[in-house]
DNA sequence: CCGATAATATGTATTTCAATATAATGTTTC
DNA sequence: GAAACATTATATTGAAATACATATTATCGG
């Protein structure tokens, strides 16, 4: 008989892994908020900075984190890079977020 | 006429800085598999030890953390002290992670 | 087409925080 | 008091946050 409980202790390793790498990348202030904004509507740099006051290289470099992370994806329209939501998993996580957290 | 948009954002960065803080603390795999295994039943620190492979001190700290965010609580029983959810967003967080990176 | 300007990204330095390992200390039971 | 279980303290290392300067890319007026 094989031991299945060291088998799904490996899946749950490699399971909470990515969802733990996930998190980490929404558990900033910063980048949560840049994500919910997201979550509306796709949005440029500059637009991101207007609506939440957060320096411009220090935006950029957060956004850096979510698009290496493969939550957003960009697109260039002229002098302005647009950010969308990449991951739909981001869309169930900001949701439950917001039930959690900011319903009533 | 008040502008709404400045108060929003402060109640934004309000929830966003409480919804980071529980992210932060499941933004770590040994901590996101001590609270899946919670979540299953309360359980001592031996019994997560065997389970997990994880050295004791280390687990002790990562249940250290989960304790001071008020994630998990405790009950002493004899010599044992038995680890529980404190936090029903806890649960709902997990129960979504369940469906996006360990369902199928 | 060229230089100026606006928008965005990257590099660098500093500080702060998290992870890891190990040693030492408390607490409970027997 | 000894054994088992758990927490705390300490030291070290690495990663993330922050601030600021600089570079890249694109548009526009001449």
């Amino acid at each position: 008989m094989p031991d299945t409980t060291e088998i799904s202790l490996d899946k749950m390793r490699a399971s909470a892994g990515n969802a733990s790498a996930m998190l980490r990348s929404l558990g900033n202030p910063d980048r949560l908020l840049l994500l919910c904004q997201l979550s509306q509507e796709e949005l440029c740099v500059s637009d991101l900075e207007e609506r939440l006051d957060i320096r411009q290289p220090s935006l950029s470099q957060q956004l850096g984190v979510l698009r290496r992370e493969g939550l957003v994806s960009t697109r260039r329209e002229g002098k302005h890079v647009y950010y969308q939501i990449a991951d739909q998993r981001v869309l169930r996580l900001l949701q439950t977020l917001y039930e959690l957290y900011c319903a009533e």
